[in-house]
DNA sequence: AATGTAAGTAAGTAATTGCTTACAAATGTA
DNA sequence: TACATTTGTAAGCAATTACTTACTTACATT
């Protein structure tokens, strides 16, 4: 990857996590890269092509984190960390995690089986401590887990988050 | 209001929620609703001013849902009711609260004030149930309703909403 | 040094964008 | 009936869209 790709990618997930997809054009993501137009279409054929190269370098930065979760010895453990994931999002992911959500919510690019992974590992993890319906418990956490996202991603400035955690952590660890 | 002006709001809603405000143009509302493109400008001015229509037309539809909250006489009745406020979206109103949650997401749009009420009723209720943290308490269960809308607005289908408030209400109500 | 390949650009392309204009039909009001 | 206002349309506008073309520059391999 030359310093050119790299910006290119760079300045796509800044904007398109800001801004949204469709509102932001090829040539806006050319001019604040410092590249000229057609180099994004060289390396990444399209606009959608590029927006799954965006997508591809987040997730890679994020399934070790994951992975490691499955790692913990401890179920109950491992139920909190999957809880408590949108808090420790590290500030130079946020893009990428804005755009995940923000896609969501757009019929041509919603991807369901992107949170599978997560909830399968609480589903095993809450068979483990006898929970009577783990699924069920299961998809109320992964609740509150976009509620904890949208929260820190998107009201980090106007709500302290460190308080957030700790009132949460309060309820749910004796 | 003119059908054809309420065939464009309608419209509008349908498509700006699925799609994105950006990712849908005026001409196909105009298709899509069977009028003339010019007729859209006509009556709401610009894109923007039919988004903000759109928009009005919603609020005018929820604020009475907000208004009986408040006049519920018990204080945990009140918190309940609006940490369960996503379960009770009329089918009908799907789309309204897909789009607020979909700007949500896009900086140009994002509306921190919306929800603003909703929190003062939770804190005013909190405070009189002796919370020790009114305040941190009620973002918490702010995060809550907005994985649950997360969750019952994109999910519906591939998992079971009831069942998850019934999980939920376990926990909750005693 | 010669040559093939990848990286990069400038200047286009047709199609679509939000929006305007000029005019016609419908509707109310005296 | 006459006239004013609102509602509606068809055709066009400049600007922007995603994308292509034709070309140059840089770099690696023999």
């Amino acid at each position: 990857m030359t310093d050119k790709q790299v910006a290119i990618l760079q300045t796509a997930l800044e904007l398109f996590s800001n801004k949204g997809f469709y509102a932001v054009s090829t040539n806006l993501i050319a001019k604040e890269a410092g590249v000229s137009e057609g180099l994004i279409f060289r390396h990444f054929q399209n606009k959608v092509g590029l927006l799954n190269a965006v997508m591809q370098m987040g997730k890679e930065k994020v399934e070790p984190l994951l992975a490691s979760i499955i790692e913990l010895p401890d179920s109950a453990k491992r139920v909190q960390a999957i809880m408590e994931l949108p808090f420790h999002i590290g500030e130079q992911d946020y893009p990428f995690w804005r755009l995940i959500y923000s896609l969501k919510w757009q019929n041509d690019f919603y991807d369901d089986e992107m949170s599978k992974p997560t909830k399968d590992i609480l589903v095993k993890a809450l068979t483990e401590l006898k929970y009577a319906d783990a699924d069920a418990e299961a998809d109320l956490i992964m609740s509150y887990v976009d509620g904890f996202a949208t929260t820190v991603l998107l009201k980090r400035d106007s709500i302290n988050t460190a308080k957030l955690l700790e009132t949460l952590r309060k309820k749910y660890i004796q």
